[in-house]
DNA sequence: TAATACAACTTGTATAGACAACAGAATAAT
DNA sequence: ATTATTCTGTTGTCTATACAAGTTGTATTA
């Protein structure tokens, strides 16, 4: 299984900035240090730094070059980007308490019917988290991912409690890409009460589906989304 | 004022494509024949057809070809998805009522101001439109456009009810990808009732900023969406 | 007939090089 | 001192080529 040049470095360089090897705000090396380090010539490293102003990790300037993705005000959530890194980048304090797994079940939720397609597999790792900004909840999220060629995942916490970060170091598993489907839905009782809110309250239900550098190992979540103190923000 | 050629295919494609000379579910020309009409190398061509695919005009399947994607031509940058078969099976595709305007306007929606940057222009042209689907009221749109360098555009209707696609051919303005927040709010009276909802329902509300092939020219809109029967969906 | 192999197409990846356009710093001219 | 110019390093655009790999239809073979 050849994996191309692009995407190696592509993943080289989303460790080393969600590590903090290049900081947030920083420049990233040129394009032509990049080619002498990975042996490769402009047009495919520019290829990496492109899917990563993509993924939204980096921000690009002609004439000055590839800069780190800064904070911004409302969470960048409808990107790639993990939470963990999203909060952590915008500098406002993040928690995530996870309320229930990881455990090993089916993908009994009908909601995610229409973004599987055909066989799907049998057993997914479950999670149940809530998620906090400055000690106020804002997002209730379910997450299944597929229970394959994941030795000891179960067992083991999560690396800095990231799931994308603990994929990509430990199972060298990069999420890639997303679709999701947006909806406004009124709360109901469960998610209402974690999110601190009233019962039937408006809140952003997103169901999303993560492609990742596996083939066929797709990561789904659905989220719900108080939206009264934080916005999400997507670009294009 | 130079405009690169990638960009100038870009723009010729998306052009045919939004008037039908290749049709929704079709195959775009290969990349060689690409090359051949338009004098260019397939690294260029490659650059203008993955540019149409991030804005979602197309799809690409190695070894198949480019095919045109389905609905997009009536809802803008907007891609519908759960009753779209039957909207596109149909071939009834969504209606435009223009409410209010076109008038020109200074932007005074506060809801705006974390999207502008800097100096902004004095005055807009502004629209109140509802648009349908099957009949039936999916979203309600506000959108304002700077008054400058647009001869006659509040005399003259929009083409085919468009107004990207008169904006790209009547004035050679591309409107080329966009940021936008979202978030779940409550309906007010009047776009409940615009949406044949009620009031208070969960209605999605999606602030964008649009951004052209013209220097400083963006549009803005802000959208009451009723998700009851259609999602949002993004590709990224 | 059904399976296999092949051929001709497609897009994907990658190399090597060239010049243009932009940003910022250093230098020269006023 | 201030302004203009030049220089250097950066990303943006584009050419020309080559081979890999996926898709599909056709021909061959068992």
């Amino acid at each position: 299984m050849k994996i191309p040049l692009y995407r190696q470095i592509q993943a080289s360089l989303k460790e080393k900035i969600t590590s903090g090897v290049y900081e947030e705000g920083g420049l990233l090396p040129s394009e032509n240090e990049l080619c002498a380090e990975f042996n490769a010539t402009r047009m495919t490293v520019r290829q990496a730094l492109n899917e990563l102003v993509r993924e939204g990790y980096i921000t690009r300037q002609h004439g000055k070059g590839s800069t780190v993705s800064a904070s911004r005000k409302s969470l960048g959530l409808l990107s790639l980007k993990g939470w963990t890194e999203v909060v952590v980048a915008s500098d406002r304090h993040g928690k995530t308490l996870v309320l229930e797994g990881p455990i090993v079940k089916k993908l009994e939720d009908s909601a995610f019917k229409p973004l599987i397609d055909e066989e799907s597999h049998e057993e997914f790792i479950f999670f149940k988290r809530l998620r906090l900004v400055e000690d106020s909840p804002v997002m209730y999220e379910h997450t299944y991912i597929p229970n394959e060629n994941l030795p000891n995942f179960i067992k083991e916490p999560l690396l800095e409690g990231s799931l994308f970060r603990t994929l990509l170091i430990k199972y060298q598993i990069d999420v890639q890409s997303m679709t999701q489907e947006v909806r406004a839905v009124a709360a109901d009782k469960e998610t209402a009460s974690l999110l601190k809110i009233k019962s039937k309250s408006p809140v952003l239900h997103l169901l999303r589906k993560y492609k990742t550098s596996i083939d066929g190992f797709f990561l789904y979540s659905s989220i719900y989304c108080n939206t009264e103190k934080f916005a999400i923000s997507s670009f294009n």
